[in-house]
RNA sequence: GGGGCGAUGGCGGAAUUGGUAGACGCGUUGGUCUUAGGAACCAAUAUGGCAACAUGUGAAGGUUCGAGUCCUUUUCGCCCUACCA
């Protein structure tokens, strides 16, 4: 029997998409939408399996969408600009505008090997200006709405690249290129004001029902919404210093008050930067580890400054003021009132400096003499030792009264604080999207004309320099504007700035005045399911939403709040690691299995340790080829394996075996097709099968039901079960035209799982417009019901019964079963549970 | 420290509102065919037991006629986050 090749028939399949632009798309205002998006790659220049992944999910979904009818916009682009490219470009001597494009052409032609309803007539590139001279303007639209402002911050520096370090780069303190110890420095940035828009980002995630709630929670933990007050301190001391505001939000533990601690950035230590003692501090904080666990675990330590905060409740309350480690200067105002008893941090520091512990909140079951002794108490209870507030139910009347105090004292204020800090995007790198804007002596910025865009980013330029390389652009640098001569900005924007609208972008990629056309976006957006890892759940869908926010304010002509209606965030793929007996990691590629024992190819001697199955890493050499799997067992086989194994919200492990049984699967069904068309020469006359039906409305009431449900890989356990079905009905001596009218829709609904092989099947049966089979819901109704007889909550046996049947008729079949009947005989029936058509519990 | 998710055969995983636990696949075992097979096909496969039966969804309780599913306690694992005042 001829095997099936699937070389020959998916190059003819892909070549004929290609050829009659199968998955272009027009917007059809007759026709209703879907727009399918997967997260587009970093061209690194060679897919990997998460793309297999991702992007068969999404090819499912798209092609699903398709065959019912909706007009799908399923396109790709390449997120092109940023660091590897500059890297790889000094690395090889290599432009990285000719790096990244041969990349992408590479990485273009493996995708189309996989088969993936693209319209690649929408294919963008972020680093094509093109593209980023909408996000210029982009820009330059938020610079005018004051969303786009400069500030100072720190960055981690390297002294000897002379060059910013993302946090990434810096390893135990380090530069990871020149191994200098990195400093922090201060430059000048441009920063989104993303916190404006704290609320609405919380507010918008209450309306995203088809987004994973892990993601939501995520987003909402980092938005970090908190109730408190702002208090004024009085101060005293030697400094002009009469007052430090803090945040709290505790402010009912105020009679627990013993110290006051300020961030090291607090503008109070401006006072003490020529203080020796002070410096030596500094520089103990910044030793404490490099971490964030090893600063959140580390040691609070604190330096002491003349100053004395007072009270605001109890006027002759005097506590000392310190800088501390653990204040940070960008959350609440930098500074912390401190209360050890009920604080854990403020404990720890309190012991540390022996200060007064105040216990002010007292458990429930406790009595007002209880003291916090051995650890801080932050739990709720009730409010003592501070006069008027004594009795008080703490924290949730307490804090609302509290403030309430405050309030009418004038001394604090009800505030809600946000952890949420704006978007700093400036990046002192070459390879990224120049930002528009230009300085003149004093340092005052000036946006590019419109007529002046884009601000094209100089070729052919040095890179082997200190710093960024657009630095030493001089000529690049220097422009006349109305007269005066202004100095460019040399800082590019941050990579996470192109990907906040290309999915904007994507509906209009060829428009010329602006990033899209409304008309257009009108129609496909919002995108209706974006795909991706769930890596980005934060920072990439979060500036997303942030950017359409900032788009739609004070904006007459758009209106859009949130770009991705539904997310799905697929797992990764693993694969089993191997060592040698040297204990090097080995590829997978060069074991070979003998008797069931592993070794390197070609030395016995040579046994191979399996170790668990994890992530598929360079370092750890797990990775599996994606191009080398699709020429050997064809991109159909690998999507159908990729999707079998675990449901994809889930990591799955990819296999020899598993992909040699996907391989071994698609060659079954094309026997089976061999089979059925051998059937269709034949003459039928008549035809009683209507098992077959009935099965294959079944069958595609589960498909179905899977697609929607993202249960893909119930899919290919559905696919098994029915090729074992009609297997069996092929063999059985009747007519089968029945059965050849249902498997055109059972090819129909694997369309989407193995494209390829089914459109030639199809083909091959004259299918020409294909549309997605609809199932039968009455002819879902059995006539006949399994019940499960159960003796005292046991199950003891199963029968058949006409569907609907009632308890009394339901009894008499079972004691007609010699089984049952055994079970029930001469026992008195003390109770029965029924229910119809699934099962009765005999209580004796 | 905070938050989230999970735990089902040798393995990956199925199991509507609580109602036949283990679908489907892998692996393993036996068989058929073959010069041979790491091909194809057939069969078996939760555990114990010859069997009848008993036991089984991390552990311990509870609710219920009935719990993988609901509740309480607990153990372990993974992920995210991290001194957020």
């Amino acid at each position: 029997m001829e095997r099936y090749n699937f070389n020959i028939i998916e190059k003819k399949w892909q070549k004929i998409w290609e050829e009659e632009k199968t998955f272009s798309t027009k917007l059809d205002k007759n026709k209703k939408k879907f727009y399918c998006l997967e997260m587009f790659p970093y061209p690194s220049g060679k897919i990997h399996m998460g793309h297999v992944r991702n992007y068969t999910i999404g090819d499912v979904l798209a092609r699903y969408k398709a065959l019912q009818g909706y007009n799908v916009l399923h396109p790709m682009g390449w997120d092109s600009f940023g660091m590897p490219a500059e890297n790889a470009a000094r690395q090889n001597k290599l432009d990285p505008k000719t790096w990244t494009e041969s990349n992408i052409s590479k990485m273009k032609s493996q995708l189309k090997k996989l088969g993936l309803s693209i319209d690649w007539d929408r294919e963008i590139s972020t680093c094509s200006e093109e593209y980023y001279k909408h996000q210029q303007k982009f820009f330059l639209e938020l610079f005018k709405k004051k969303l786009v402002y400069r500030k100072e911050n720190y960055v981690n520096w390297d002294p000897v690249d002379e060059t910013v370090l993302a946090n990434e780069q810096v390893i135990d303190g380090k530069g990871w290129r020149s191994g200098a110890t990195v400093e922090r420095k201060k430059l000048s940035q441009w920063f989104f004001n993303i916190s404006k828009f704290s609320q609405e980002l919380l507010n918008g995630l209450e309306e995203l029902d088809n987004w994973p709630n892990k993601v939501k929670t995520m987003q909402k933990n980092w938005i970090g919404k908190s109730f408190g007050c702002e208090i004024d301190f009085k101060i005293e001391g030697n400094l002009p210093v009469d007052r430090i505001k803090c945040f709290t939000t505790r402010p009912d533990t105020l009679f627990g008050f013993s110290f006051l601690a300020l961030s090291i950035d607090h503008e109070i230590s401006q006072f003490y930067k020529s203080n020796p003692d002070f410096i030596k501090f500094k520089e103990e904080c910044s030793k404490t580890g490099t971490t964030e666990e090893a600063i959140a675990v580390g040691d609070k330590i604190g330096f002491k400054t003349n100053l004395m905060a007072i009270n605001p409740l109890n006027p002759k309350d005097k506590v000392p003021v310190y800088f501390a480690n653990f204040v940070l200067m960008d959350y609440g105002f930098g500074a912390v009132f401190g209360c050890p008893a009920h604080d854990q941090r403020d404990f720890d520091f309190a012991k540390k400096y022996d200060l007064e512990i105040k216990t002010v909140v007292r458990p429930e079951n406790e009595n007002d003499n209880y003291k916090v002794t051995e650890e801080a108490y932050p739990g709720p209870g009730v409010i003592i030792n501070s006069e008027f507030l004594d009795g008080l139910e703490a924290p949730n009347n307490s804090v609302i009264e509290t403030i309430k105090i405050l309030e009418d004292k004038k001394i604090g204020k009800k505030k809600i604080n946000f952890r949420l800090k704006d978007w700093g995007v400036s990046r002192q790198r070459y390879w990224g999207c120049p930002i528009p804007i230009a300085y003149d002596e004093d340092n005052n910025a000036y946006p590019i004309p419109d007529s002046d865009l884009p601000v094209k980013l100089p070729e052919n330029i040095k890179l082997d320099v200190k710093g960024n390389p657009l630095d030493s652009q001089n000529k690049w640098k220097k422009i006349t504007l109305n007269g005066k001569t202004l100095t460019r900005e040399t800082d590019t924007l941050d990579t996470f700035v192109c990907s906040s609208w290309y999915y904007l972008r994507f509906c209009s990629p060829g428009h010329q005045d602006y990033g899209f056309k409304k008309e257009d976006v009108d129609y496909w957006m919002p995108v209706d399911q974006y795909i991706g890892g769930v890596e980005h759940a934060i920072l990439h869908l979060l500036y997303s939403r942030f950017f359409m926010q900032a788009l739609s304010y004070e904006n007459q002509n758009f209106n859009l709040k949130e770009p991705f209606d539904g997310l799905f965030t697929q797992g990764m793929v693993c694969h089993e690691t191997y060592k040698d007996h040297e204990n090097n990691w080995v590829s997978p590629e060069d074991i070979e299995t003998i008797q069931g024992k592993k070794y390197l190819k070609g030395d016995r001697s040579n046994e191979i340790k399996v170790g668990p199955s994890e992530s598929m890493s360079k370092s750890k050499k797990n990775t599996i080829d994606p191009e080398n799997i699709i020429s050997s067992y064809g991109a159909d086989a690998a999507r159908l394996f990729i999707l079998s194994d675990s449901p994809p919200e889930k990591d799955v492990q990819w296999s020899e075996e598993g992909i040699s049984s996907s391989f071994k699967f698609i060659q079954k069904l094309w026997s089976l097709n061999l089979k059925i068309l051998e059937e269709c020469k034949k003459d039928h006359l008549k035809d009683t099968d209507n098992e077959i039906k009935k099965y294959t409305n079944k069958f595609l009431r589960n498909i179905t039901k899977n697609l929607e449900d993202f249960s893909y890989n119930k899919i290919i356990a559905n696919m098994h079960e029915m090729y074992s079905f009609l297997n069996k009905q092929l063999n059985k001596p009747y007519k089968k035209i029945t059965l050849i009218e249902n498997y055109e829709k059972i090819l129909i609904t694997m369309t989407p799982i193995i494209p390829h092989f089914t459109s030639e099947c199809l083909k091959n049966l004259n299918i020409t417009n294909a549309n997605w089979p609809e199932y039968d819901e009455k002819m879902l109704i059995e006539e006949y019901a399994n019940i499960v007889v159960q003796i005292n909550g046991k199950k003891r046996g199963l029968i058949k019964t006409k569907k609907d049947n009632n308890e009394k008729i339901v009894m008499e079949e079972i004691s007609k079963e010699k089984n049952l009947e055994k079970y029930i005989k001469d026992q008195k029936i003390k109770k029965k549970i029924f229910i119809q058509n699934r099962l009765i519990n005999i209580i004796i």
